[in-house]
DNA sequence: TTTGAAAAGGTAAACGTTTACCTAAAAAGA
DNA sequence: TCTTTTTAGGTAAACGTTTACCTTTTCAAA
């Protein structure tokens, strides 16, 4: 039965059922009234048998809604971005909502690209990410005041103007990171800082520096290297660092990072967390599988793509949420269990 | 200057330019002749003040393509996928083609409704993957026969009948695994299997008993456990095996799985590889950023997502596949660096 | 019996494109 | 000069829906 693919329209079953498109339209819809159950009965006979589906495009030229959210991010192997599409979808699909995927590749040119042809008719909304320092928000801030839904996740240029901005927590990370290991006695601890051009991952630093001087430490620059958020550069980062040593402990800008780090301490015979302590930033199921296992704070990136798709979702349904920042808490996971704030 | 998300139509520049819609369609479309180059530049000029977009759905409606692929998948969390979306979405740009994401959480059920909601006028193509026993194809099947572009990946069901499919060196893995450990001088060789109800789980383990045979060696059952494709599921299985012993070195079927058994082994006390050599299957970066680095049987998913790429392209274009199978050579990696064929 | 409201359903415009087919003017050829 | 061809451009249908606004029928109340 059922051609599924088909080019059944709404006109045949119509002619078929003896009745107008309209009264097609109306119990196809399951609008109220304007039909007998007779009538809705045969109809919805008849659509199933043919196996009817309607033509989504035709439907969004006149509804104006496409019932898709399309999602830009900078780079899709961010561990991260797995779980925050998987919360984000499964949000989504509650409301019949799909999820158009692209990957800018840190790329201010094509993230225009994109945007301008997605925007008009294809997506009911947008939700944008980026690594990148140059963020160009004036487009994102054009399409917020024709009231187009956008939303941005890890954005933190000056001129975010009236944009709904979802983050997650940076600052919290870098400094709850400190308190636990200064918990745990440490009194010299090492950073190994993100990209260079990453506003998130100053931001990491900063609150590490906040770390620092809410337990009354000295910060101190020869124990900070950059990482560029990768396990190679990770890796060498802690190699340098582990040739002058005057630290006890060493937390990593993501957890890639901070599983370079481990790879260069074990491989001096140094051991975790005996000789030196260590925690992630981000954390991935990296920290969990690695032996030992590793400390890390978690942005709970799931959670992240539930508020987005609320965010979303409160804007294609018309409410104006205006300038506004949701961040997310960090929670820092040790052996696998979450650690109440530290 | 240009409004950018506004309803700037085709007919707006037609009346500001003073010409029909047919003419201003012409003129961005770059359709040959039927214009003055006077008249062109005007348009061109007027388009780009305005800001002009075309309304991809009202274009979709005539043209009948979307320039839209789904690419549907079980579970987003699985590692292959992220390498295999990247480059599958990277193949797909170059045509301006762009991605749909679907998770179909290995709910048949999921799985239909949205290959129905999605193949009428919303995309061009669809991908449909699962890990999934219960396959049911006969919607696939028939959109395959209407010609609406279908690849399935990683699929086996006894009934794929024309469609083009696309998978994974499964069977080759479990070889490859085992001529490696061989060569390595082990004999006693234990392996973990992956999911009981996912097909490819199966040929995993094929591939291992005839890499046994093919070196001469008994299969022995009581050094196999199943892992369900996880980490924990692998780290219990590792725990069993260990209790009884009786082999020298241990193949997972996957990362996870394979990096549990690390997890198992190491509290035990024992080195890897100096007591028990290890081989995962499925390469993930979690096997390069363990220490020490585990070897792992890399699938190409990048490589994988481009087939893909070139083949739902193909369909799009008219051309008919018809029943093909294309399957990826797997490549043992060890120490970062692709081992010839072993 | 009359009145009027409610129920059932139809008509046609609209959404923003593309495109097959037509026309008028200009250019070229004889 | 007359004919033909080319160029430039217009007209209107079509794509498959939804929906505002009608019309007709039914049925209950007065």
């Amino acid at each position: 039965m059922a051609k599924t693919g088909s080019r059944v329209t709404i006109k045949d079953l119509a002619s078929m059922c003896d009745v107008s498109t309209a009264t097609v339209s109306r119990v196809l819809n399951h609008i109220q009234g304007g039909y007998s159950g007779e009538t809705e009965a045969r109809i919805l006979k008849a659509a199933e048998e043919l196996g009817y589906a309607p033509n989504l495009m035709a439907r969004s030229l006149v509804t104006k809604k496409t019932n898709l959210v399309a999602v830009l991010v900078p780079d899709i192997h961010y561990y991260f971005f797995q779980e925050f599409f998987a919360g984000l979808e499964a949000y989504l699909n509650k409301f019949s909502y799909r999820l158009l995927l692209c990957n800018t590749q840190e790329d201010p040119r094509q993230e225009e690209q994109f945007i301008r042809s997605l925007c008009n008719g294809l997506v009911d909304g947008i939700i944008v990410s980026t690594l990148n320092s140059r963020e160009e928000n004036e487009l994102l801030i054009e399409l917020n005041e024709e009231h187009f839904p956008v939303i941005t996740l890890e954005r933190y240029g000056e001129e975010l103007r009236d944009l709904c901005s979802v983050q997650v927590g940076n600052f919290d990370a870098g400094r709850m990171a400190v308190n636990y290991l200064y918990s745990k006695g440490h009194r010299k601890i090492a950073f190994i800082r993100g990209k260079r051009d990453a506003r998130n991952a100053d931001i990491r630093y900063e609150g590490y520096l906040a770390g620092l001087e809410a337990c009354g430490l000295q910060p101190d620059e020869s124990i900070v290297r950059y990482g560029d958020y990768t396990f190679e550069a990770g890796r060498q980062a802690m190699s340098e660092l582990l040739e002058n040593g005057g630290f006890t402990a060493v937390i990593g800008a993501n957890d890639l990072i901070t599983l370079g780090a481990c790879k260069a301490i074990m491989k001096t015979g140094r051991r975790i967390p005996a000789d030196i302590s260590v925690v992630g930033i981000d954390k991935t199921i990296l920290t969990d599988t690695h032996e030992p296992t590793i400390v890390s704070i978690d942005f709970c990136a799931h959670q992240v793509g539930i508020t987005v798709g609320e965010c979303i979702m409160s804007m294609i349904n018309g409410e104006s949420l205006g300038k506004r920042i949701f961040r997310q808490r960090s929670v820092l996971f040790e052996d696998g269990k979450s650690v109440r704030e530290v």
